[in-house]
DNA sequence: CTGAAAGCGCTAACAC
DNA sequence: GTGTTAGCGCTTTCAG
């Protein structure tokens, strides 16, 4: 049953005073025979340590936060997990929070965060920190992930613009010559950098008079993949292949595609970010691979070093990402 | 910043006492011009109520725990919504937690929600509770989802059995005569009940001379769908259609089959449980539509309903899902 | 190595 | 309406 007895109950039932019970409780030593007394007691009287109260008292907790813009999507998921192993071998247990990408949510569980004495925080920051209303910073470590704060934090990062570089660069060296880009919001930083990357390879080719009108700002959801993607087909000179900016965006471009009964590789796709649950061949789409599990491991890491006290000045890691090109390439004229 | 300022401080600045700083905060009865004041100097010193405080003195935070088996899995991730639009809208903020299916972390996550002080949990409890190691209350409202827990909680849950029979009878409805059933562990309650579903309408049919050679126990993941359905395309005679217990095991399935050359509606698929992000054409899949959302919903409908005192008696609550037999049925022969 | 005692910041009686 | 005060359960000096 729940968190009912105290250590005054403890101690009383092992003749001991409060204070050596809370010392067995976190290992200051304590002689052997009062120690086995206590765990006796402890056990017989099902104690749980109350963690408010500790908490209140150390002003630090042992649950780390993990605030992310889309708990839905598995690229975050998969980030989420790579933090939770790191954060339980260090013997902090993982709260989640999911912001829906807005910046009240997101500045609330920050002020739970806190306002909890949670060890630390790893945040997914939300795109539109408008102007003045900066992210507000909880008071006690935090590291930022697959985004950028604008803020002096740790962050752990990838190259989003090489990202979108090797996104199309692939899918050119697969002989497509007419290469879209479909990307989430122009406010969102990770889409506006990716499709900078495409941008820079399109503009290099010469491959098209005017790159933007080859470019699609939409959600990054499946249905902004759809809109996107729709809208692409429906231009007076389609594309041959296109690049989607996000996981979840490259499945609502293949279905649109598959509806209209182009299907890699005569379409030519490549997705930054691994399809989830694909029942395609995967050999069929160019994957840019994104680090996810591993940039939750280093937040996670970096938070830890931290927590614990590391002084070192703030840092910025960048992972790499790995490109997949799909295993066929166009087959022969557009 | 952080969680610094107190409502001394708070109290002070505003000329009053600490209690009136408090009751301000809380909706208690303070004269307009008080109120006023403390407002002032509480966004002045940019003051934060210390949570840890005050859950300890009123044995009662505004958290709700869900505690999920794999976070991974958007059948879960998509019930973790439905539980967070309640709670959110309730003033609740919800945390969740992953127990990846592993007993000790679920407990450790069931003390830790106690030893909170959270307000209440949602939980979907892990397949393996041994004996006597039952599941141990936290000492606060619980409500358990998708899977029961033996002990005499409220519940919300869905009919697996009939979800089992529905699939196999609209495959059946669709022309295929030999159904197998993949499923998940034979510990896990939903993987046997909607297995057992399947079971009676094969054994009504008299479909088969021996239904377990025609039904494979594996892990409710990818791979375990992959390894079940290339067992059963090894079988002497194999079937020509199969119930996929669960969301990624069809997404295992299908890639078999896709990689075997047999897509539906050549070889029948029915799966339970929505498929993620697909990119084939859902219509040529039978889809047993399962509530996951809707079940967090009234999870933590049920959840807000104890928090408040509730004194109805233990219920539980079944949802019904809804079958999407495939628009295409079986192509003539066998 | 152990006990006594002073709070952590807040809320909720209890007086006024 | 408002202030005073006594803890919530724990950790942590400080003595011994």
């Amino acid at each position: 049953m729940g968190c009912v007895t105290t250590i005054y109950e403890v101690a009383e039932r092992a003749g001991v005073s409060p204070a050596t019970v809370s010392r067995v409780f976190n290992g200051s030593p304590v002689s052997a025979e009062k120690t086995r007394h206590v765990r006796k007691a402890a056990a017989d009287l099902n104690f749980v340590p109350n963690r408010t109260a500790r908490t209140l008292r150390r002003k630090n907790s042992e649950m780390i936060a993990l605030i992310l813009p889309d708990i839905e999507n598995p690229y975050f998921t998969s980030m989420a997990r790579g933090v939770e192993d790191v954060a339980q071998a260090a013997g902090y247990s993982l709260v989640l929070c999911n912001t829906d990408d807005d910046p009240g949510k997101e500045s609330q569980y920050l002020d739970i965060a806190a306002s909890e004495h949670m060890a630390g925080v790893v945040l997914a920051p939300v795109a539109r920190h408008a102007d003045e209303q900066l992210l507000e910073l909880p008071g006690r470590p935090l590291i930022s992930v697959d985004r950028t704060t604008g803020l002096p934090v740790d962050a752990v990062m990838m190259d989003n613009f090489a990202a979108g570089k090797d996104a199309v660069t692939a899918l050119y060296q697969g002989g497509y010559r007419r290469i879209a880009c479909i990307t989430g919001p122009d406010d969102v930083e990770t889409a506006v950098e990716r499709a900078r990357g495409w941008k820079s390879v399109v503009d290099r080719r010469q491959m098209f008079a005017d790159p933007g009108a080859f470019t699609r700002f939409s959600t990054f959801r499946v249905d902004g993949g759809r809109t996107a993607m729709a809208s692409l087909l429906e231009s007076p000179s389609p594309p041959d292949a296109v690049v989607a900016a996000n996981n979840v965006m490259s499945i609502g471009a293949l279905q649109v595609l598959a509806e209209a009964g182009m299907r890699p590789p005569h379409f030519g796709v490549a997705t930054i970010g691994d399809l989830p649950f694909t029942t395609i061949s995967p050999k069929s789409v160019t994957v840019v691979h994104l680090p996810a599990r591993h940039m939750g491991v280093t937040a996670a890491q970096l938070l830890i070093e931290r927590i614990q006290g590391d002084p070192q000045p703030v840092r910025t890691v960048v992972l790499r990402h790995e490109t997949r090109p799909a295993a066929y390439p166009h087959p022969a004229g557009a």
